[in-house]
RNA sequence: GCGAGGGUACCAAAGCCAGGCCAAAUGGGCCGGACUUAAGAUCCGGUUUCGCAGGAAUUCAAGGGUUCGAAUCCCUUCCCUCGCACCA
């Protein structure tokens, strides 16, 4: 928030059409956000405006800003404890930072080198008689290879004494030591020439000459460089120069990790292979990336240098190297420059008595390992990603020199961290509407230790207000779930368990977190910096609230990302609209009940409970697409089989209606609202009781009467696509009563194998010969392709078929427009009759 | 590089953990038909290929394996998304 204010008001043209253009802020508003706290109260106005327009119920009472100093008296309580624990501990830190501004610098404040990271390099101490040279690497356990040190003939050196010793490096690099920890005072130059073949030594690569190359870059880490040229494809080539030359013919290779696919000397390979030429080749550098990533992904140690893979050796030495020899670390970007808003170049410096959290230490972890594996995480699959977090988490620096928020309690200097101050918030949440009311001055720690840990001191200002408090708290806590996306898996929600458990007894640690997707617009990720953004109050005025709602609950569970693409949007808008004619219509339907009454009010049940059970389980999309199209397709099967209009039902079709919109309520609420007063309803649907599943109200036998009318009508229809012929009657063959024993027999066996042979030794089964032994693997096919489930429930229903058939006979006639005959395969002289099956009759088309 | 999650038909997305209910739900798009003066809306059907009898063949990133049987289990490879720290 500061850097925003700074950039708006330093008339940054780029921060000024973001937020004038793109997010619409007013120009009057616009010049006020010079102080940051205004950005904070208009953006917090603006989110309750458009969460209210999109129809989001939310206790706005509570709602409040991490700056208010009500607020901060909680966080402040929060550290005291954090510390007593303790959980804050001071060390140094790298930052990045700007001698000029004399401050860290933030992402935004970058003109230039963003992206760069820092990286750790070792220093390797070589001694030139009293002096030290120092070379960094990101590869310590490459020094026993090394055969000679590089330095830049062409740049100037400087002598200088760091931490009391006498050095010889590059300026830019003593200028960068100095800035991490370290007493440096310049003591005199030395040309990069002057070095040129002298002798240095180390313990264990032992005596090495220096010798001269060009790439060197004085502003890369130390500016002088370890050779290891049988695994650095660099130094090969440099060495290879010199060679050619006639020179330092006597410098050999030093092989000593072992890699896949290579040879001795992975680089001089590498190198030979890819013909590079010169120093200055620019293939080089992949051709260094290669040779690298083989030899940490599959590279082995010389067993004379301990045996181990490169991955762990790497480390292991390096810490020798620091315990033994004196190496340290020094801190450089990977790219450079690294350029500050105000024109100075950016260093890494180390910042003393900064604090950290201590999510290091085991015990805390132990902590939240036990809690983690108590809670319901939605969805399930992020759990290895929370215990990976857990595990990985190092100390966290939790303060900062510059912002807005709280200061540390007990040292002013520093302000706690946004991050680190929004562990618990969710706590005070449950107590913020009433706490907004009172006196900052009074908030000491005391009371908070009575609000939210029961615990008891005298002189309590206010006890009933804070019993009030206190009750609350409890009401909510420990909280269900917590909400987030989940890149913050990494950081926030991991936070929040270490503090929670730090914070709170062990009744009230969370129960659970559901972690969401994020959202693409365009199948593009949304970035106000490339405009690729759609502002949700833009997308409720172009097509509605309710209509954003359900597109968006419609693309994916919430835990998927989602993509809004606004031609797929009006579609949506379309069903609603579809939806509510069918509500009205349904509302309005004609008087006398028809059978399949109790087929779809069977029907309902079943979508009752789907929709609440994926309700229950944050299955959005699933609830939606049960409430939404699955009633609405059951509604069309039942118009079609009272003829294409809602002729009949009355009662059924209302009470329908009901519990219809109820079931969409949650996702579509203005437009359910609307037709929920439209049917005379009392009060508002948002407060209607939830519709409930009514277990008497199923009915087996309709669903199944209707389950096999649906897939004879399907069967019907494709033979006659296929057919290609007019049909002047229908005759439908129903199974007979042996295929049935068949059939049940199949379903019933454990051992599917050998069920042919038990059949066929069925006396009234074999004297069928040929037609049984076909009735048998057809049986079988039909039972594979039917769900289990259904089988179940047809076989202990046996429905009747004639009955069902017979009954829908005008139905079956006016959907074909010719006559139909239902007869008993048994009783049918046409061949066809034979492929009568349980559940599928035989159809016969003439 | 490290860690996590993915790749299913024109698109989105279920199915995968618990192999046979899967040529693969559902929605969208597109195509055809009905209704209509017409358009829209609505309804019905189609949307891998072949088929004038309900069938067959080839499909779920690629390749291999296990199995009577694989979208689903195992191995390898390729590709995508997210996180990697002081930044909210």
């Amino acid at each position: 928030m500061v850097g925003i204010s700074k950039r708006i008001a330093r008339k940054d043209q780029k921060a000024i059409t973001l937020y004038r253009d793109l997010y619409r802020v007013p120009q009057d508003v616009l010049d006020s956000f010079t102080d940051p706290l205004n950005i904070v109260n208009h953006f917090a106005n603006e989110y309750e405006r458009v969460m209210k327009q999109a129809g989001l119920s939310i206790d706005w009472s509570r709602r409040f800003t991490t700056v208010e100093p009500t607020y901060s008296k909680f966080i402040e309580w929060q550290w005291k404890h954090l510390n007593e624990a303790g959980h804050v501990v001071k060390g140094a830190h790298p930052v990045r930072y700007c001698p000029q501004c004399e401050n860290p610098v933030g992402d935004h404040d970058l003109l230039e080198g963003d992206k760069a990271e820092i990286q750790k390099f070792i220093l390797i101490l070589f001694k030139y008689g009293d002096v030290t040279i120092p070379c960094a690497t990101l590869r310590p356990e490459t020094v026993y290879g090394v055969t000679n040190l590089w330095v830049n003939p062409n740049v100037e050196y400087v002598r200088a004494t760091v931490d009391g010793k006498e050095w010889i490096l590059s300026r830019d690099a003593m200028y960068k030591i100095s800035l991490q920890d370290h007493e440096v005072t310049e003591l005199g130059v030395i040309s990069g020439s002057e070095l040129v073949d002298k002798t240095v030594s180390h313990p264990l690569c032992g005596e090495i000459p220096i010798l001269p190359a060009v790439f060197v870059d004085p502003d890369m880490a130390t500016g002088l460089v370890m050779s290891v040229p049988a695994h650095a494809p660099y130094d090969y080539i440099a060495l290879r120069d010199l060679q050619q030359k006639g020179k330092y013919t006597d410098i050999k290779p030093v092989g000593l990790i072992k890699v896949d696919g290579y040879g001795e000397f992975p680089a001089v390979e590498a190198v030979e292979k890819a013909d590079i030429i010169n120093q200055d080749d620019p293939n080089l550098e992949t051709l260094t990336q290669e040779v690298y990533s083989a030899e940490h992904a599959t590279g082995k140690m010389y067993d004379q240098y301990g045996g181990k893979p490169v991955k762990f050796a790497r480390d292991e030495i390096g810490q020798m190297m620091t315990e033994k020899y004196g190496s340290f670390i020094m801190y450089e970007f990977d790219t450079r420059p690294v350029v500050c808003r105000c024109g100075s170049r950016v260093y890494v410096k180390v910042l003393h008595n900064q604090w950290f959290l201590e999510y290091s230490d085991p015990a805390w972890k132990q902590q939240v390992y036990d809690q983690l594996a108590t809670m319901e995480l939605v969805p399930p699959e992020v759990r290895i990603e929370f215990d990976r977090t857990v595990g990985w988490l190092k100390d966290w620096a939790c303060s900062r020199r510059i912002g807005l928020g709280t200061k540390l309690p007990w040292d002013q200097e520093w302000l706690i961290e946004p991050l680190s101050d929004s562990t618990i918030y969710m706590a005070y949440y449950t107590i913020a509407a009433r706490i907004k009311k009172m006196d900052p001055a009074i908030l000491t720690p005391e009371v908070f230790d009575y609000i939210f840990l029961g615990k008891e001191s005298p002189g309590l200002p206010q006890r009933s207000e804070l019993d009030a408090m206190r009750k609350e708290f409890l009401f909510w806590y420990p909280y269900d779930f917590r909400f987030s996306a989940k890149d913050l898996i990494s950081n926030h929600l991991t936070f929040q368990i270490f503090h929670h458990c730090s914070i709170f007894p062990k009744n009230l640690l969370p129960h659970g977190m559901v972690v969401f997707g994020m959202g693409l617009l365009n199948g593009a990720k949304m970035s106000s910096s490339k405009g690729n953004v759609y502002l949700l109050e833009d997308a409720i005025n172009d097509f509605g609230a309710d209509t954003v709602r359900m597109f968006l609950i419609g693309s994916g569970e919430p835990w998927q990302d989602f993509d809004w693409r606004n031609e797929l949007v009006s579609s949506t808008k379309k069903q609603i609209e579809r939806f509510s004619s069918s509500v009205r219509e349904a509302y309005a339907a004609g008087e006398s009940p028809v059978p399949i009454d109790r087929w779809l009010i069977s029907r309902v049940q079943e979508h009752i409970k789907e929709v609440t059970r994926a309700m229950e389980n944050f299955q959005t999309r699933q609830a939606l697409q049960e409430a939404f199209f699955g009633l609405e397709s059951d509604l069309k099967w039942y118009r079609r089989r009272l003829g294409g209009s809602l002729s009949g039902g009355k009662d059924i079709l209302q009470e329908v209606s009901t519990i219809w919109v109820r079931l969409l309520a949650p996702i579509i609420p203005f437009t359910t609202e609307e037709l929920w007063g439209e049917m005379g309803q009392q009060g508002l649907i948002s407060f209607a009781p939830w519709p409930e599943a009514d277990e008497t109200r199923t009915d087996v036998d309709a669903e199944i009467g209707e389950e096999l009318l649906a897939r004879t009508v399907e069967d019907i229809e494709s033979l006659l696509r296929i057919i290609r012929l007019k049909p002047r009657q229908v005759t439908i063959c129903t199974s007979p009563e042996w295929k049935w024993e068949i059939f049940s027999m199949i379903a019933s066996a454990t051992d599917k194998k050998n069920v042919m042979r038990e059949i066929m030794q069925k006396e009234q089964v074999r004297e069928r010969g040929k037609a049984a032994a076909d009735a048998v693997k057809n049986c079988t096919t039909h039972y594979h392709r039917l769900s289990s489930e259904l089988v179940d429930q047809v076989i202990s229903n046996q429905p009747d078929e004639i009955t069902i058939f017979t009954a829908a006979q005008k139905f079956l006639e006016t959907e074909f427009g010719v006559p139909f005959t239902i007869v008993q395969a048994e009783e049918c002289s046409h061949e066809k009759a034979g492929y009568a099956l349980p559940f599928k009759p035989a159809i016969i088309i003439e």
